[in-house]
DNA sequence: ATCAACAAAATAATCGATTATTCCTGATAC
DNA sequence: GTATCAGGAATAATCGATTATTTTGTTGAT
């Protein structure tokens, strides 16, 4: 079972081939999770749809699915804006995030077979070999390092055999990348001394459940820790 | 902390002072939940929009909506159908209703005040003066029992303390209820020869953790083993 | 008879004008 | 001075015509 080919990425191309309404929602998901698009802004429709050269119609396709995903907040006649961020949800998602991983880890370190621990190989060093995010790149400058890096998470517990447990990994692995977009926005970015994935990988690897367990549910709340100073000084600071 | 008043039901109105796409989208969402748009039925906007006299905007605004939800299946340029079933899925659903179970309950158990028991004991009463399903009912008569279950169920790990834990729970709870509804619609339901309910609160309010857990995943589990049979029959009889 | 190419019909997606709602501003009453 | 309310501006939601795409049906060559 060598199936590397899944392996590459989701999004092939932004507009080849579909229609207005799903490239605008690329575009637009992408700008909410840069943090281009910062939590609260309003967005207006005439705007999106000048900017975009579309109607309006594709446009509130695009909105809709956004905030359906939960990116984006919906207030019936008061329109569409970017979901705001809090301490509290940070500290949640952090959390639930520990917990799926907690169970698809270890199931994926009972079950999993060669073909997985190749994949977790093969997107580690992947992962090494992308140049890393710094405080001063851009959203767009960071696209590969993000899908590597939540490629190597996702390849960790993809053995775990449930696809629901996976798709929500997913998801609550992209709502803490908005997270971490905003804190390097504001300038903080993490720099490891040691190279943290790979130990990951090695106590996965070796099977030993408890560790591998232990050592990913921190690195959650390393990150975790780090995002919620940034969003502490801004809470007591400039913000609102 | 008696908050009795959260209580009540979450949908009061269907189209009160909400706009055309919200009351189509409550409304269509009730035809699926309920089994009237059997999974795979082909969505065809412009008999909607006729349907429910309105314009073909706020239809694909309701569509987008359930799909970006999965109760619908998109695909570009060909439309919206109705998400199909399979055992699969169920097993999976059923098995992280299972984990995400047992983590509220268990952190709810360990946490919760008067008011969370007070919550369930009321929930509970109202659940069993509630007309239960029949296999002849149809899905509007069935409302306020699948209202009373899913508060119930809710109640349970209502005071686990994350929000996500308990959105994402009752996001699998309609998943798994569309299953039931179909269930019932293929004449099969369940008459529990005693009340399952009344024994499931008595062990959470007697805080004994184990056995709630264990209950309360047996009495998912037994659901699921009941609609698969009605699934496995479809598939090797008549469907398709 | 099978398949490919094309045309016709059906359906989905998009557009921009129109309608409904909310938000803003300033005048008036208390 | 504060609060209330009308009128207008701004914005969101909706409509139905138009355009693009897919599906279906037919013809003709192999």
């Amino acid at each position: 079972m060598q199936d590397v080919q899944r392996m590459q990425t989701e999004t092939p191309m932004a507009d080849a081939k579909k229609t207005r309404a799903s490239s605008m929602y690329l575009q637009l998901r992408g700008e909410v999770m840069d943090g281009v698009l910062p939590p609260g802004t309003k967005l207006n429709i005439r705007e999106l749809s000048d900017r975009f050269e579309s109607g309006l119609s594709p446009v509130r396709e695009a909105l809709n699915r956004l905030s359906a995903e939960g990116l984006l907040q919906q207030l019936d006649n008061r329109g569409f804006s970017v979901r705001t961020v809090s301490v509290p949800e940070l500290m949640d998602l952090t959390q639930a995030r520990c917990w799926l991983n907690e169970i698809g880890l270890r199931k994926s370190i009972a079950e999993g077979d060669q073909g997985w621990e190749e994949d977790i190989l093969v997107s580690c060093h992947r992962l090494s070999r992308t140049p890393r995010p710094t405080a001063q790149s851009s959203g767009a400058e960071n696209r590969p390092w993000n899908a590597a890096h939540k490629q190597f998470h996702h390849n960790l517990i993809a053995a775990c055999g449930s696809p629901w447990l996976l798709e929500t990994s997913n998801q609550l692995f992209d709502a803490a990348e908005r997270y971490r977009s905003l804190a390097r926005l504001a300038g903080v970015s993490r720099e490891d001394p040691r190279d943290e994935h790979k130990e990951i990988m090695d106590a996965v690897i070796d099977r030993r459940a408890d560790i591998a367990v232990e050592m990913v549910n921190a690195h959650f709340e390393r990150t975790a820790t780090l995002v919620r100073t940034v969003l502490d000084g801004l809470e007591s600071g400039g913000a609102r």
